[in-house]
RNA sequence: GGCGCCAUAGCCAAGCGGUAAGGCAGAGGUCUGCAAAACCUUCACCCCCGGUUCAAUUCCGGGUGGCGCCUCCA
């Protein structure tokens, strides 16, 4: 497989540091809020990531942490009148919430940074024994990013040019500008914990590594999280991990693209953000999760009602493949049984391929849509149970590795809705289409549709 | 100023040297009591100008337009 690496710019094969086994490492979400759909561009696309390595048939330990210690999380608490840890126990509740309703696996591990604080302030006392680091008389801990001559390898920005730009507030004991904090003494009414500087928190880029090397390893495969995440937060971890180990940190850094509104970067102070939660009240977020998948992770994507209206209506169409499929008709077994098992091979073929490609999931879909097309013209009439079995393999294969599709609701319907169709059913058979009509028409103003299928009528929500 | 990304149909979006996947929407048809779904058919001078090449949407140079990072941020 090929993925493209932000260290290097370019694709590379992907050739994990132990063979058959895959170590990744996601940044997950500052747990002070819902999340809204541009941070779940990056826990869509590494899930799909994850899946498809599984797939293919690596052991795969995916750690995505939760920053449950920073200024935001602190802010907020205050805000609400609760404790830290408070805000950061509901917003890792609600965060399962809306990622289980995207089809996001449990990672293998989701460090809270918090329960990490004895890793941190080891990995700060290396820095400093090794001279990447020094104290304040303040309490306040920061890495020298002059001692680290790699600086700046990641996001392709020479130290100098940084230097011009940075700014020092008065208040940090910095002794450079680009410095960063890696610890920071406690402030009243803030959280704390106890290290050999006094009480304080640890600053937010060493979290990460501290986190991920102490679960991952001190040299581990991939490195990912959203393209504003390339500069300061990953350069920085790389200079305090490398720094401290003196071996690679991760071998490919991954970087997903943003969701745009209008061309513009989603934010909150252009106040055109768009939270999971909102628009999971008015459409099924597995059409958000087929939005995201129909570009390559790494472009840019506006998001709009629209769009999600198209990704609904092509999530109905994957479903109705897969009903189809289901519901198929077996018979005797014939030539073309065969032939179409080959062709199953191909799609089967052409979709990792995609796959393979950097995660080209768009094309991957364009596959599934194929093979879509496909077994909706195979099981028009009875087949060979054999390929009707393969067909339904593939197709929930396919869409699994996608995320998609993968939990067949079994839907319920009013009784009251069932009886009209019932009753629909018998005015059909009397041939009293002015009725049938008439029920159906007061279906659909209880938002279902009927459909006239072979195996009888389907109620469908609207 | 430094670093980087993008420009393909009405709307999304792959392809990235050999003459344009797929989805949504639209049009016509098959099926259906009528629909729906499904299936078939149909719908693109690939931002502009140069260059390289037998051949460029695809590579190179220059424009134009849009965006991002350099400050908390997915």
């Amino acid at each position: 497989m090929q993925i493209y690496n932000t260290m290097t710019r370019k694709k590379e094969e992907l050739i994990p540091v132990h063979p058959g086994r895959i170590n990744m490492y996601a940044c997950g979400p500052t747990v002070y809020n819902f999340f809204h759909i541009g941070n779940a561009r990056p826990f869509i696309v590494f899930d799909t990531l994850r899946r498809y390595l599984e797939y293919r048939g690596y052991q795969v330990t995916f750690v995505q942490n939760f920053t449950d210690i920073d200024d935001k999380m602190i802010r907020r608490a205050n805000e609400e009148g609760i404790t830290v840890k408070e805000l950061g126990e509901r917003f890792i509740k609600e965060y399962y919430t809306d990622a289980d309703a995207l089809g996001i696996k449990r990672a293998s591990n989701n460090p809270r940074a918090t329960g990490h604080i004895g890793d941190i302030i080891r990995l700060v006392e290396t820095l400093i024994e090794k001279g990447h680091a020094y104290a304040t008389p303040d309490g306040d801990v920061y890495f020298s990013v002059r001692s680290f001559p790699g600086y700046g390898k990641l996001s392709g920005q020479s130290i100098d040019d940084l230097e011009s730009g940075a700014r020092i507030d008065p208040t940090e004991q910095k002794r450079d500008p680009l410095d960063f904090a890696l610890w920071k003494a406690q402030k009243p009414g803030e959280p704390a914990w106890e290290s050999p500087w006094g009480m304080g928190r640890p600053g937010w880029h060493i979290e990460c590594s501290a986190m991920s090397m102490s679960i991952l390893g001190e040299t581990f495969d991939i490195h990912a999280g959203g393209q504003d995440l390339v500069f300061p937060h990953h350069e920085n971890e790389i200079a305090q991990s490398e720094a401290a180990t003196g071996k690679p940190f991760a071998n490919y850094w991954m970087h997903n693209g943003y969701i745009n509104v209008n061309n513009q970067k989603m934010s909150k102070s252009l106040n055109n953000f768009f939270t999971v939660r909102d628009i999971a009240k008015e459409f099924d977020l597995e059409a958000v999760r087929l939005f995201m998948l129909g570009a390559q992770y790494r472009n840019p994507v506006n998001f709009s009602r629209d769009l999600i209206e198209q990704a609904t209506a092509a999530l109905a169409r994957l479903r109705t493949a897969q009903e189809r499929l289901a519901q198929a008709q077996t018979g005797a077994e014939t030539p073309e049984d065969a032939d179409f098992m080959r062709e199953l091979d191909g799609y089967k073929t052409a979709f990792c391929a995609a796959m393979d490609d950097d995660l080209n999931t768009a094309d991957a879909l364009g596959v599934l849509f194929d093979l879509a097309r496909a077994c909706n013209t195979f099981v028009s009439e009875p087949r060979g149970k054999e390929a009707v079995q393969a067909a339904r393999k593939l197709y929930d294969e396919l869409t699994g590795v996608l995320g998609l599709i993968v939990q067949k609701k079994e839907e319920e319907f009013p009784a009251q809705a069932v009886d009209l169709l019932e009753q629909r059913q018998q005015a059909r058979a009397a041939k009293d289409w002015a009725r049938a009509d008439a029920i159906r028409d007061a279906l659909k103003d209880m938002g279902y549709t009927v459909e006239d299928t072979k195996q009888g009528p389907k109620l469908k929500k609207l």
